[in-house]
DNA sequence: AAGTGGTCTAGACCACTTG
DNA sequence: AAGTGGTCTAGACCACTTT
């Protein structure tokens, strides 16, 4: 296999295994040559693929830092809500529910767990404007997040991924996504305060880690009477 | 400016020319490197970047192609309904219009033209397994696409884009997207074969060329009882 | 001034495709 | 066998940030 694919992979795993942290700086470009026994050209090949996926993040004449999952991250690559006129802001998040459950079929299928596997499943109201706009039924692997409480849930200081970042070593490098319309049911309705059966978009999300290991089931219920979900068809690689 | 990047302009500016044609080889990487008076890594640098955007396409052992916008490329890159279950299909297209008329405000916009311009307005119909599933409104700028005709438009032999890349030079490189849930009005109601008011997914697509230059303005009235609108969250570069 | 990443070069050798 | 892109190396020099 190319060098530079099994130097790339060595520092994945030094991310996961929290030798290098986030928002860390990495050991500069000679040195991590020389740890790995490879060229700098080699090297930065590595650094580079991992850049254009956001886990690094190069600043000349400063270093080369382990990406963070904070607001401005979340903000660009992961919230894809805004204004008509294009108006983008960071949503109040209000904890409607944590259980344990077993997965349905569902869950277990896109999470890659047995039937009866535990899981957790989260209820958010987002807001924009002070007006709700989303509604978020979020599913995890008991077995990915072990031991992960309410409160510590409703108190994390960042965004939730900056908690699967930092208290579990998962750390979220993309999502998939599948939307439709459809008539809003009576709980979504009542939370984002228009009549049930009104058109929403209802958008399913597998958010993964690296080497696409899915993560989180996210199903989102938006109200588009002002707001839109934006997406770009860019070449995927 | 760094130099692989203005031989990547220039290796832009050879295809839009038309001195390198979609799908033809380029010439070797030595000799564009001569050509181009620099080292064969910096000119790898600027092809390398020309891949990753999928305008170029490398084969080993075979030579570096320009890409062309065939059905595959529109399948994978640009056609994102597939079926619940992940079935994934070329679509019937049937052709429901054709006209000139001047760009109203959105479409000016959009598209950067002044008040008045002149705009084609073009209507689809596509079927997926012999049923209805997208409304497709197309506005395309007649200062772009110069004397392109009804029968010109309905009897090319590929898609739609590689007509544009053919025919008029324009390369359509990515494209930003806009959902919203609404319910369906009168006209795509009765082509999608559904209640009028039925909840319908409606995207509006910019589809861009180089430079992030808009190329073309589609909106589109899905129905997605059956079918689904599929996206990904990868770091934007 | 010292340390970091960014660019460019020149060349060797490997892997793959074609004739 | 000849021609193509793919990988790796070693080093020079530039641009930027920090001390």
């Amino acid at each position: 296999m190319a060098l530079y694919r099994q130097v790339k992979r060595q520092l994945i795993a030094d991310i996961q295994s929290g030798k290098f942290q986030p928002g860390k700086a990495l050991p500069n470009e000679t040195e991590l040559a020389q740890r790995f026994g490879v060229s700098i050209g080699t090297l930065r090949r590595a650094v580079d693929e991992l850049v254009a996926d956001h886990v690094l993040l190069r600043q000349q004449g400063r270093g080369t830092f382990v990406g963070q999952q904070d607001n401005d991250r979340f903000m660009y690559q992961f919230f894809k809500i805004e204004g008509r006129d294009g108006t983008r802001e960071f949503p109040q998040i209000r904890l409607l529910g944590f259980d344990v459950a077993r997965a349905n079929a569902e869950e277990a299928q896109v999470l890659g767990l047995h039937g009866a596997a535990r899981v957790l499943r989260i209820e958010n109201l987002l807001s924009l404007q002070g007006r709700p706009v989303v509604h978020d039924r979020i599913t995890l692997s008991c077995a990915l997040f072990p031991r992960l409480t309410r409160e510590q849930f409703a108190q994390r200081p960042g965004t939730i991924y900056e908690l699967y970042q930092r208290a579990f070593g998962v750390t979220v490098v993309g999502a998939d996504e599948r939307a439709r319309a459809e008539g809003a049911d009576a709980a979504s309705a009542a939370l984002l305060q228009l009549p049930v059966g009104s058109p929403v978009l209802r958008v399913a999300r597998i958010a993964r880690t690296f080497d696409r290991q899915p993560a989180e089931l996210r199903v989102s219920i938006i109200d588009t009477r002002v707001h839109e979900f934006v997406s770009s068809a860019s070449a995927p690689r």
